[in-house]
DNA sequence: AGTCGGTTTCAATCATCTTTGACTTTTACC
DNA sequence: GGTAAAAGTCAAAGATGATTGAAACCGACT
């Protein structure tokens, strides 16, 4: 991290302490998401968290007053960092006769297989049934809807005016990847599975007009 | 598992006692998968379920010793009564000129948005993080999954010698429906989807051979 | 310079609540 | 009367949030 030797306009957390506070904020939060991820939202406990954290619970409820904060700050921090490695991979420059959709594809597929997607498919299932987790993950995921269409005409600009297969490209996809991610979490990813990418990439570009 | 010392396949209750005993049972996993379906796997307390069942704790635990011993159960029943529903649904019959793979995709459809799916699905999500649930379900899962690719084989039986073709499209029917299910289990299903499942018959009929 | 007061970070303990499974008692049926 | 079903009671374990206590740090003042 940056020292504070600077005298610049530090507007902001220029004081040691709170460049302190904040990175131990950031330890407990990406604590949690490994929680998440390892034990499922139900078997994450404050107590888990802390020592994976590698402090004490009291030390960690004083950052965040009670576990509800965690989740709402680890919600926040997956969000951005999920759509930042999201939009990053879909973006990805490629020489100009490269197959697009096909990296596209694989762009998804290796997003679905990022344990950021673990952690965000245990909050999401976990709100079906939490109200309060729901009403927390709701304008995220709402705002992630959004970004992974706008992502996907800003990569695919010459997919613009054919709305009607565009968005049914789009659904398409992440249905057939969402679907996939998930039963590879129980059994395990195989070949056939390749075999589907593969096809869904040939019907992707009979879609585009190809 | 009281084995009663009686000889012979009368699993049916012969004395009034038992039978009462077999129906209470029966409201007690039928309850529990309720719960499972309402307030999730996690939420799922034997005081909840016994709450629900019409029963006391007490009277709950004479019948299933421990809450393990229920979801043992449920997950029994699950399985039996799902497999059943799907066979069923699959192979209604149909006027000769029917669209068969319309009617299949409807029926898969139908499948994936039956609470009984949900109440799988919660227990499939624990299970990635709970080896003892993963345990119970593991053989479940696996014979599910041998059905719905023999029940399919029945009744596309012309598909017979397109293996490769047969494999991908039953693989990729999967794949779309349950996706596009457990995405409707957050947001809304909409009228979108309708057309993705129009498209997925469309393709699976190309993948036929017509 | 050096010390004092106050604040921030971290640690530990406590009381409360929930869940679970064992145990005991009552009721119903044969 | 005897046996099974149902109900009620109990202690142990785990999780949470609040409270108290200790250590490090910052700013200010003599």
């Amino acid at each position: 991290m940056r020292d504070s030797s600077e005298s610049g306009p530090a507007t902001e957390a220029s004081g040691w302490q709170a460049q302190k506070s904040a990175s131990t904020r950031n330890v407990i939060v990406e604590s949690a998401i490994a929680c998440f991820v390892e034990l499922g939202y139900a078997g994450t406990t404050t107590t888990v968290i802390a020592k994976k954290a590698g402090l004490s619970r009291g030390a960690m409820l004083h950052h965040f007053p009670s576990k509800i904060d965690i989740v709402r700050a680890a919600v926040e921090h997956l969000h951005s960092k999920r759509l930042k490695a999201f939009r990053r991979a879909m973006s990805r420059p490629a020489p100009p006769d490269a197959d697009r959709v096909a990296l596209g594809v694989q762009a998804f597929w290796d997003h679905v297989r990022h344990p950021m997607f673990v952690a965000f498919f245990e909050l999401s299932v976990a709100a079906r049934t939490d109200p309060e987790l729901a009403g927390i993950l709701k304008p995220t995921q709402e705002a992630f809807e959004r970004e992974w269409y706008q992502t996907a005409r800003d990569v695919f600009p010459e997919w613009e005016g054919r709305g009607e297969e565009f968005d049914l490209a789009l659904d398409l996809t992440r249905y057939v990847m969402e679907g996939m991610a998930i039963a590879a979490l129980t059994h395990q990813a195989n070949e056939r599975d390749k075999r589907v990418r593969a096809y869904l990439a040939e019907k992707l570009h009979e879609l585009r007009g190809d």
